[in-house]
DNA sequence: CGCGACCTTGAGTAGGCTCAATGCCGGTGG
DNA sequence: CCACCGGCATTGAGCCTACTCAAGGTCGCG
């Protein structure tokens, strides 16, 4: 797990990186790509179900997905666990436990992933010498807390037919933006029930019940790898607010 | 509200600002002090119950609470409220204004405040120059992340008198972190129960239910601008989790 | 064919919600 | 000085959303 001598060889350099041609990725000067290009020490491919991250763990490394998802979460003692985030293509992952000593969240594959690794050091350097990159990675914190913000008023506010409406569709907005929708509106995210449960705070049977709502009303259909929102529509209606326009963002 | 024209001439200078003495701010090189005194452009005073941020609208400001409390939340169009965090002395804030264009959240003060205020484009200027202040306002902002997983997994997963519990310690520590603390385990902070119950995504009637329960079992004491811990150790059973040490941070 | 992972469904319960009233200040204006 | 009002805390009653426990059902895989 996260162990550097499973890191591939096969490197994709970073300027043919093909994560980069998407129009969601604002554009790096030469520069920038040299750095990040050395800034990068190798590939790590996991297995669906790996740890990428264990709370109360210490991490030397950085990575930034280059496919394939993962959700980070939290557990208290008794095993009540509470999903915080998903993690797609383009994100950077595990600066918290670059900044602090110990990790307080833990990662997990969803599906098979390929990532860049950076190490820790070269965080420091990255700050030192690229200012315009230390703003980046500024501007992706702020940005995650962002989603953190979005997450908790639906998890403490929404009613549980809301919760799940507004997750499908920020779901669906971030696999869209990194241009892995499958056919128009067919999100592809191997996320079970029991993932939505624990994103959302309820019960798996109550989520269950509460999908099935969404199914027999044909606002959405729902597969066990991807599910298809048929009305969108409705789904933002039950979600009550705006889907936020997608933003330029860096990739480092 | 945020008005320039409200900044108080009697400016506080860096190098002497008393709550640089505290000891979980990292000590600031000479240099780093200058850039900063440079950075801050004047003191801001505003009333409990102003608008420092409001959802929606941009702002060209930066602040660092220098006294006084205020809280940070989100609402949805029918007017429910959530509340994502607190803010405290030393507390830097409205970053997300400054990196994204749109505010994606509210504050309100609590209290009456003294702000310090910098401007957006310093910010700029932060990363070009100084590494080390850069690298800060990340940790700030990983931080920040941090005590907001910790939220959500409440709001998602704990009761109702867990939740309770875990705040009451929670903001008992940031209190005291910055010394403000009254007598041992006298938590001074200005908030009703309607805020703890938007805080922990209940209703204020549950919440006041569950707060009389802590009450008549003698494990806190309520009172309107304060509260007191009686029984810390039944109250961390409570909260079900260790409260994390404080970390040195630093103070911009 | 058995097993494990996931989804479904039923039944009963309870934690938390809403509505509604009351009590308790502290401030304000007549 | 008192009456009134607004903000906050408190309490009762009834309800409902969401939870738990418990069984299946389906599908893919070894």
């Amino acid at each position: 797990m996260a162990d550097p001598k499973d890191a591939a060889r096969r490197q994709v350099p970073c300027e043919r990186c093909p994560l980069r041609e998407k129009k969601v990725f604002r554009p790096f000067t030469a520069d920038e790509l040299a750095f990040v290009k050395n800034f990068k020490t190798g590939e790590l491919t996991v297995e669906a179900g790996s740890m990428l991250f264990l709370e109360g763990a210490s991490s030397a490394h950085l990575y930034t997905v280059l496919s394939g998802s993962a959700f980070r979460y939290k557990s208290l003692p008794d095993g009540r666990r509470q999903i915080l985030n998903y993690c797609f293509p383009g994100d950077f992952i595990g600066l918290q436990g670059s900044v602090m000593e110990e990790m307080q969240h833990s990662i997990e594959a969803l599906s098979d992933m390929v990532l860049c690794v950076f190490q820790r050091e070269g965080l420091w350097r990255l700050f030192e010498t690229h200012a315009g990159l230390s703003f980046d990675v500024t501007w992706l914190a702020a940005r995650s807390e962002q989603i953190l913000d979005q997450q908790l008023l639906s998890v403490g506010r929404r009613s549980a037919i809301e919760r799940c409406a507004h997750l499908l569709l920020h779901l669906a907005q971030r696999v869209d933006e990194v241009g892995l929708m499958g056919a128009p509106n067919k999100v592809q995210v191997p996320i079970t029930q029991q993932h939505i449960a624990d994103t959302l705070g309820l019960s798996l049977v109550h989520t269950n019940r509460t999908m099935a709502r969404l199914i027999r009303d044909r606002v959405i259909r729902w597969k066990e790898q991807e599910y298809e929102i048929l009305n969108r529509k409705r789904l933002t209606e039950l979600a009550g607010e705006e889907a936020s326009c997608p933003v330029v963002r860096p990739l480092i």
